[in-house]
DNA sequence: CCTTCGCGTCGAAGCGCTTCGACGCTTTCG
DNA sequence: CGAAAGCGTCGAAGCGCTTCGACGCGAAGG
């Protein structure tokens, strides 16, 4: 463990030339920088994280804020999150897990007064966020994933109007005009997660201009809740041909219902997983059409925001929308009545 | 930003009395703690974790050292990985994430002297794992999720063993003498990942006890490779009647290329997915059968496996082995000889 | 030719906390 | 009744680094 002080001795130098040397705060002669580096590399010095912290106000950790009661462990949000903490480590920045046990405004001032971190990545943000204006507050610069109602700070979010738009296109063009949309619980559309609204409003919208009879439904995060909100969708309007399903969970006892009923899929009733991972669409049977955002892109652009934002605190927010791809696979066909 | 100081001030004590009186390293008489506590509250003061960290030769944080290469994103992993944030958060520790970019051992030591972490949790853990050593070396305290071959360290660990005992009972009460086991890929097998490693030997010896033919096939983590490789199987032994799988992204693939061979599943073939998420059991069709651990009680006994040695350094390693569960659903049944 | 400037370097003052030795008191016990 | 032993508190010395002001020096400018 070899301080900056034993590199300054063997290099013959002071200390804060050293400093500076490996920051490059001040200009230091070749000659000099090359006895530093020549002393660092015998003495296989590594700066000291804490110190470097303490004395310069700037930690190189950006914490990730994961509300932890909902959606645990989404495979969605794992993928986010191990791209985030890449994208953070290339830079050269540390990634803090930080789960709160959900409304919890009091533990967030306290990380935040911490001087632990940086800045920090607000995962499943909603319209109207608490975590917010307690960063805000704090003065601690964050990035979004995900976007709130007015849109002012920095972001990067999957493109949900555009989602909206590919998914109704792609029934319309088979031929479907009686739409179900099955999405997360209705808790979650009441608290306001924007990408539910978002998804749910382009959904309305484009049901509209294409003259679509489009019904909405929530489903908890289960087989069972997915199975009873099938045969209930089919209840409730039989011309049923197509359903849009945000909501992993609950896939496999939606498609397990119809099948029951004696419909067949896609034949019958064509199912599009929305935000779905991959995964999940290859084990559906038949393997799942899906619109989705490579999780991993938004949580690397997230991280990318929030370290240039720290780098160069003054050029503004920086947002960023990730397109949707739509994957066809064998979960959609042409409407029968086409 | 309240200080020590300010609250020493404030109180009308020393600045040692102030850290005294939070932390109880010394005795501190009732009158000037509730003095302290009162002028604590009044600033609003929280101690800054930098500070303290540098003095103390403790940062609080631990790091799980997440390989990143391979198994991306994996939801069991996931599952793990904020199960141990939150564990070591309720703590008091925070919990970093440590992505490597595989076989970096130089970067390791880079984090390791850099002083930020008082431990590590080391995940997708190898027989014989480079990481250990290099851990050892630094003198940084580890708790393994997974175990090597020497078995010395602290470590969570599912119960391979037993897993495998558990799932070859439950095929052989079913009649099926012929079984399939197919795993991760080769590659995964020949670096000696423990988890594999013993499963398999476990189901082999199961195998042999129970007098059942089991062949072993390895696979990549897709449908397609699934697909081909249940080709091979039913190919290479017609009379296999049931597949123990360890591999979800294989699964959809597997069972829908037995089902274009005009096998049903379970009747024709039964299908247990071992070390399986609920998740993923439930999207397939039919909902899978599985052996698993709760991979969150992993997370969590690994987290405090390390906060507890990290505590109280000579009491020796704890290990704990999580034991697995058959959930029995709906795509393992009789086998048709028997 | 003297001033001005920028370059390269140094010394020292912190950053906010922990921890060790010391000190004055009050108890306790032989 | 005096010495030993705690108890509760204080002061000061760091932890390893960044950063600011200063300084000597050679080059540029009037």
């Amino acid at each position: 463990m070899a301080t900056m002080a034993d590199v300054a001795r063997l290099a013959g130098v002071s200390l804060s030339t050293v400093s500076y040397a490996l920051s490059g705060e001040r200009p230091i002669s070749d000659a000099t920088r090359q006895k530093v580096l020549a002393a660092m590399d015998e003495l296989e010095f590594s700066p000291n994280a804490l110190a470097r912290g303490l004395a310069s106000r700037r930690s190189g950790i950006i914490a990730l804020l994961l509300p932890t009661d909902e959606s645990d462990a989404d495979p969605f949000m794992a993928e986010i999150i191990v791209a985030a903490a890449e994208a953070a480590r290339s830079s050269g920045y540390h990634l803090l897990l930080w789960t709160e046990p959900i409304g919890s405004g009091g533990e967030l001032r306290e990380l935040v007064r911490h001087g632990l971190i940086d800045g920090a990545l607000v995962l499943a943000v909603r319209l109207d966020d608490q975590r917010i204006p307690a960063l805000t507050r704090a003065g601690i610069p964050f990035t979004l994933i995900g976007r709130t109602a007015d849109d002012v700070h920095s972001y990067a979010d999957a493109d949900e109007e555009q989602a909206a738009a590919v998914t109704m296109d792609h029934l319309v063009s088979l031929g479907h005009r009686h739409v179900a949309f099955v999405g997360p619980p209705i808790d979650q559309i009441d608290q306001g997660y924007g990408i539910v609204v978002r998804l749910i409003d382009g959904l309305t919208a484009a049901a509209e201009t294409n003259g679509v009879a489009l019904s909405i439904h929530s489903c908890e995060r289960t087989a069972d809740a997915g199975r009873s909100v099938a045969r209930h969708v089919l209840d409730a309007d039989p011309r049923t041909s197509a359903a849009i399903v945000m909501n992993d969970p609950a896939l496999g006892g939606f498609i397990g219902a119809a099948r029951d009923r004696g419909l067949d899929v896609p034949t019958d009733l064509s199912v599009i997983g929305l935000f779905s991972t991959s995964l999940a669409a290859s084990l559906t049977s038949p393997p799942l059409t899906t619109v989705s955002p490579v999780p991993a892109h938004i949580g690397r652009l997230a991280a990318e925001n929030l370290v240039a934002e720290l780098r160069r605190p003054d050029e503004g927010p920086r947002r960023d929308l990730v397109s949707v791809r739509l994957s066809i696979r064998d979960s959609t066909t042409r409407a029968r009545s086409a």
